[in-house]
DNA sequence: ACAAGTGGGTAGTGTATACTACACACACAA
DNA sequence: TTGTGTGTGTAGTATACACTACCCACTTGT
């Protein structure tokens, strides 16, 4: 055992709803199904989708891309960061941890805005 | 033995030549005396400045107070990225990664010029 | 000569991570 | 009633992480 049988956040639920949406009308999202394509034993997933594991950024993202998900909500999810995001951070700490924590309190719109001013070539 | 005795990335050099530095006038910054206050073995803080460990992230806290370094540097070269800003991410993923990834290849002064946005509520 | 301090070598340890292997109980269809 | 599919329970495992404990060789001051 590995995670003392406690819950560990609401990726488990998350990615049995996706599944189980997908699995209305296509046989081919039932737990084992979806394990084999990700090669990992079913009953691992289903104890990932009760949230009683906590898989690999590499395993979220062979997830992610079978049942369609976005990739970095669930890395979030369980825990974990894009490995790519987490580089291009650490190659100018200072600058992105000040950013980044005065971006903390700013409402979505807010920083959505600053996104497009950057998109835009403001600079 | 852990890391394989092959260099993990040059941490270790940065700390142990701030260390000495310090060291010049003030007898109090030996690998011995640090390793004291931070409640290591002497052999340990010798193979973390010798790239041989690496230290956990509440490991680089201590050693960056200690050391008054920034604490979001050392993290950075240790390979980690400060708890706090994992989960302020965390919680924005998608937003925040788009943010990131365009702000990748944008230069110091541009990032600079954001914070600063931010800072002074142009939003 | 000796003590105290310097950095370093080697081996071992407890705990967590990220899984696998195999078996079980139930439901439904042929 | 056989077999095929569903999800799940339990146990085990290889590897990595983050250190500790102890010993060694060398230098420096008295």
């Amino acid at each position: 055992m590995v995670v003392g049988d406690e819950m560990v956040n609401d990726l488990g639920g998350y990615i049995r709803r996706a599944r189980e949406e997908l699995k209305e009308g296509d046989a081919r999202f039932s737990v084992r199904q979806v394990a084999g394509r990700l090669g990992v034993q079913p009953s691992y997933l289903s104890r990932v989708e009760r949230g009683l594991e906590a898989p690999s950024e590499s395993m979220l993202r062979r997830i992610a891309e079978d049942l369609s998900e976005d990739v970095d909500l669930l890395l979030a999810l369980g825990g974990k960061i894009s490995s790519d995001l987490a580089e291009i951070i650490r190659k100018r700490p200072q600058l992105f941890a000040q950013l980044i924590r005065d971006l903390k309190d700013m409402p979505d719109h807010g920083v959505l805005r600053l996104v497009r001013e950057v998109r835009d070539g403001v600079w």
